[in-house]
DNA sequence: AATATTAATATGTACATACATAATAAAGTC
DNA sequence: GACTTTATTATGTATGTACATATTAATATT
């Protein structure tokens, strides 16, 4: 066989997506299984298997053992956000980058943070407030609470010189992170922060982390008034 | 070889997500080739190279051909969004959908709009403003624009009994689609669209899709006060 | 008829092999 | 030294084969 001829993963996935996409598969339709499409476009099935995974992650089939695979019917948008480390974010848009501690001390945890981890039982963490500045001007505030029984080491760390945030990127990795975006008005306290007006909108992201079973930090960063976020290709 | 003791592509990638993990590959290092780390794992190159693609899609190495594979130096926290059909988000939470047009006509573009989509010349699109309910209170508030040129059969939909949201995405489907988040503070109209406060904070996701290189919509959905948007798993 | 058991089946995985591709390194040229 | 050309090489892809696994469908059992 001309090897020239030979269909990539990529052209199968193509093609396929076409066909849904002028609905010669309709939302909920069943298509062919794997080994018919490989047999009508003159490949492996592999290939046929690689197209669908891609597809599939996509959010534009499912597939179920022995159950084939159909179009989706209700198709969702997915997207995918990087949240990279704040100096790089910063940097990368051309502004100097500049971090100011603001507090940083062990207390009990309130209830709305122990949900983000889904615990119960009242427990010291260590509460980090910081500020990241974008050419002297303030860009993200984060309200940090950080795990000391499973992050012991961030007790050294000199966070007036180097921020949680990139400390615990760099040499606490997780397993598992929950993300969640909304919107709140700025207080007086987060006003001042930020140096904007009160009740101003503010864009928060918050992010939850783990380690196995195991928390290791919470935070929600309070962006500065016109925060966009975008997401990847 | 003992077919049970053969290891799985997830047992491979979680070896290799341990040993970052535990900095025996710190960030920026080089990891051995696919080959070596079959030898070394006693599986096949495809396995490692199976591991691999999931480790590199997850953010976690970065692989270059000849290059081999680096851990990455600066790691970003990446998480998918999933955005369902506005109807299908309501009835998931179990509330009652419903949805009212607002508005539905063909007007100039302003600036904003066109830049959304990368154009220049000024054109006339379909301008949309409908409202969507769970449980009779107002949920989200969507202004989109549609491009007739790409999408003329919108003009004939019944706007009235069928969101454009719902039918442009089982109808007419896209091949990228660019999002973004951000908060804004509730004018008088949306204020009172929404059935909320002046001033209130609310979130903002807007969206533009393209078929290949022709836009189809761009929408800003503007969700009621307190709501939040999780990522996937 | 409802339930449990068994068979059938489409997708998923693991492997070996051969080749393609893109980056890099080495060698050659001015 | 600066530039171009040519190997070299690690990842990426395509294929065939053999099995594994999850689900559905069929059958037997109560």
């Amino acid at each position: 066989m001309n090897r020239d001829l030979r269909l990539s993963w990529t052209d199968v996935r193509d093609r396929i997506q076409a066909r849904i996409f002028d609905r010669t598969y309709a939302p909920g339709d069943k298509l062919p299984k794997d080994d018919e499409i490989a047999e009508d476009f003159g490949c492996a099935r592999s290939t046929v298997q690689r197209a669908m995974q891609d597809l599939s992650q996509s959010g534009i089939v499912e597939r179920r053992r022995k159950g084939g695979t159909t179009v989706r019917a209700d198709p969702v948008t997915r997207a995918t956000v990087d949240i990279p480390i704040t100096r790089r974010e910063v940097e990368e848009r051309g502004c100097k980058y500049d971090y100011q501690l603001i507090r940083r001390e062990m207390e009990i945890a309130p209830k709305s943070v122990l949900a983000r981890f889904g615990m119960k039982v009242p427990i010291s963490l260590l509460h980090i407030e910081a500020l990241h500045l974008a050419d002297n001007r303030p860009y993200i505030l984060e309200d940090r609470w950080v795990c000391t029984t499973t992050v012991p080491e961030i007790m050294n760390v000199d966070l007036a010189q180097k921020s949680a945030n990139e400390w615990l990127v760099r040499n606490k990795p997780f397993s598992r992170c929950d993300m969640s975006f909304y919107a709140t008005k700025a207080s007086h306290d987060v006003a001042a922060q930020l140096d904007t007006e009160l009740g101003d909108a503010l864009l928060v992201i918050e992010r939850t982390t783990w380690i196995g079973s195991e928390p290791i930090t919470t935070v929600q960063a309070v962006t500065s008034p016109g925060y966009q976020l975008f997401t990847q290709g």
